[in-house]
DNA sequence: GCAAATTGGAATAAAAAATTCCAATTCCCG
DNA sequence: CGGGAATTGGAATTTTTTATTCCAATTTGC
C-alpha cells in the first residue's frame, strides 16, 4: 500500500501536528523529497522533532525511511496500471494528467484489439496474405496512413503491393484484381464510402478481402472474407483517430511479424532495404 | 538523461574510486538509496568523501541530491508489466510469445519516450507550436507517415500547415520559411540527408526548429532549437520502423492534445471536420 | 624532468536526524 | 467533577550523516 494513501486514509484521526505534516506530504511529495526535517518542519510551522516523530508513528525508523517510502509510492503511481489515471482528457488537466490518460488510452486500445480477434482469424488473414499473388492496401484518412505504412513493410519483404493515396487510382488498381489477389482494407468506421466501393469491387472480382475495422456493425465487415476488428475510444483523446490509429498499427506490425517468420528471407530482404537506404544518410560525424 | 545511463556512458573515462562507486550504484540501485555516505563507501571500499565527490562530479550539490536523481531514474526506468513476456523476437516464437513481445516492445517504447524529455522541453516545443505562423513538417521514410499524421491533426485545428511527400517539394516549402515560422523535423537516425538540409535551410532563414530524433548524437539535433528524443528499440521487432514510429506518434500526440487545450476553438474545429466528413460516410444499416 | 593538475583518504566542520526532557493538554475512570 | 494517566509536541541535547579542508601521492602535460 502506498505510504501516500495511507497518510490520506489516516489523517482524519491524527493529531493537530502530525495532520499538518501529512498534509503537506500529499500536498507536495516532490517538494517533501527535497526538504531535510528541519527545512519541513519550517514549511509547516511544526517543529523538527514532530517530523521525526510522524515518521515512526508511520512504523518507519526515521525520516529518512519515510522518505524513500514516499519515493517509492510515486515511483508506482506512474508504472502500475491499477494506479495510473484513466479516463477523458478534460479541459482543466495539467501536463501529467493528460500525459498518464494518453498513455492509459493508448494501453487499452492495443490491449483491448488484442483480445478481440482470435487466433484463429489471425492466422486466416496471415495464410491468405502470405498466399496472395498481389497485396492492394485501402483506406482513406487516418486508414490510409496504417494502410501506406504497412505497404511499405511488405515491399520491404520483396512483395508486390498496390497503394496509392488517390481513392480513383485505389478504384482502378481494385478493378485489376482476381481470384490470386487480396484487398486489405481500414475503416474504423467501417463507412467510408470510398473505401466499401472498392471492397465491393475486390469482392466481386473474387479477391480476397481481410477487412480491418471497428467492433460496431458495419457495412464494409459485410464484405469481408476476412474481418479484423479495433477498438479504440476516440472520445477519450478528442477525436482525432489517435487510438483507432494505434489499435490498426498494432494489427498490422503483427500481421507484418508473422510473415517475417513465415518467409526464409524476409531478414536478407530488410537487410537489403536497409543497406539500399543508407546511402541518403549522411556520415557519421567525426 | 537518467543519472544511471549517464554513469554508464561515462564509467569508462572515470578514475578507480570514481569507477567503483559508480559501478555499485549502477549494479545496485535499490540498495544504495537506503545507505549513508559512509556505508556506501564501506561496500565500495572507498571513502566517505570519495562518495560525496562522486556525486559533485556528476553536477549535483552532493550525495543527497544524487539519491533523489537516482530514485526518479528508477521510477521511469521500464518495466515489463507483471507475466508479459519482453524480449527479442526470434525465430522459433509461436503467435502468443510474439504478440506479447510486440506488445511488451510498445509499451517500452512509448514509456521510455517520455521519461527521456522533460516537461519543460515539451512547453517549449508547445509554446512555439502555439505561436507559430506557418508550420512546415518534414520527414522521410517511416518518419513521413508521423510527419503526415501530424500534418493532418494541426490542419484540423486550422493551422497552417506546410507538408508534402515529395523532399524537393519540401526543401522548396522551406526556402520560404521566416522568424515567425517553424520546422518540425523527424528522423529517428538524425542522418536522412534531405531531412537535416531542410533543417539547415529552416534555421539559416531564422525560423524556429523543432527535432524529434533518437538519443544518440547525430547532426540533425545539432541544429535543432528544441530537441526531443525518441527511444525504440528496432533490433527488437526485426528492424522495420515499428517501435521509433510509435515512440514518434507518442510525441506528435501529446503534442496535438496539449494544443488542444490551449486553443479554445479547437474542440468546434475538430467536430467541423467530423461533420465535414460525413457526407463521404454510408448511411447506417437500417 | 619538473611543474601543474588530479586523485582520494584522513581529519575536521557543518548540517541533519534522532532522542531526551518536560510542560501543557486531553482523556478516562472512579 | 476531580485527579491521575496518557498523549502531544516543542526546546534542548546528543548522535549520525554529510560536506569541506588539508595534504600526500600519483598522473599528466609541456
Amino acid at each position: 500500500m502506498s505510504i501516500l494513501r495511507k497518510i490520506s486514509a489516516q489523517l482524519e484521526t491524527m493529531a493537530p501536528a502530525d495532520r499538518q505534516i501529512g498534509q503537506f506530504i500529499i500536498d507536495n511529495p516532490d517538494q517533501m523529497l527535497r526538504l531535510s526535517s528541519a527545512a519541513l518542519a519550517v514549511e509547516t510551522g511544526r517543529s523538527q522533532s514532530s517530523v521525526v516523530k510522524f515518521s515512526q508513528k508511520l512504523g518507519y525508523a526515521g525520516y529518512q525511511e519515510l522518505k524513500l517510502a514516499v519515493s517509492e509510492a510515486k515511483a508506482q503511481e506512474w508504472q502500475a496500471p491499477a494506479g495510473m489515471i484513466h479516463g477523458t482528457i478534460e479541459v482543466g488537466d495539467g501536463y501529467l494528467t493528460i500525459l498518464q490518460k494518453l498513455f492509459s488510452s493508448k494501453l487499452q486500445a492495443m490491449q483491448q484489439t488484442i483480445s478481440v480477434n482470435n487466433e484463429s482469424d489471425i492466422e486466416k488473414a496471415l495464410e491468405a496474405l502470405h498466399d496472395a499473388r498481389r497485396i492492394h492496401l485501402a483506406g482513406v484518412g487516418a486508414s490510409s496512413l496504417v494502410a501506406r505504412d504497412f505497404s511499405y513493410k511488405l515491399m520491404k519483404l520483396g512483395r508486390n503491393v498496390l497503394h496509392d493515396s488517390d481513392s480513383h487510382v485505389q478504384m482502378a488498381n481494385a478493378s485489376t484484381l482476381g481470384p490470386d489477389d487480396l484487398l486489405f482494407a481500414l475503416s474504423y468506421s467501417g463507412t467510408s464510402i470510398e473505401t466499401l466501393r472498392i471492397a465491393e469491387l475486390a469482392s466481386q472480382r473474387q479477391a480476397t478481402v481481410i477487412v480491418v475495422t471497428g467492433l460496431q456493425d458495419n457495412p464494409l465487415a459485410h464484405v469481408a472474407d476476412i474481418c479484423l476488428h479495433t477498438v479504440g475510444d476516440e472520445d477519450r483523446v478528442r477525436s482525432s483517430a489517435i487510438t483507432a490509429r494505434d489499435a490498426q498499427l498494432m494489427l498490422t506490425d503483427l500481421l507484418f511479424i508473422l510473415l517475417v517468420q513465415r518467409q526464409p528471407d524476409a531478414y536478407d530482404y530488410v537487410h537489403n532495404s536497409e543497406t539500399a537506404v543508407s546511402v541518403l544518410k549522411a556520415k557519421r560525424l567525426s
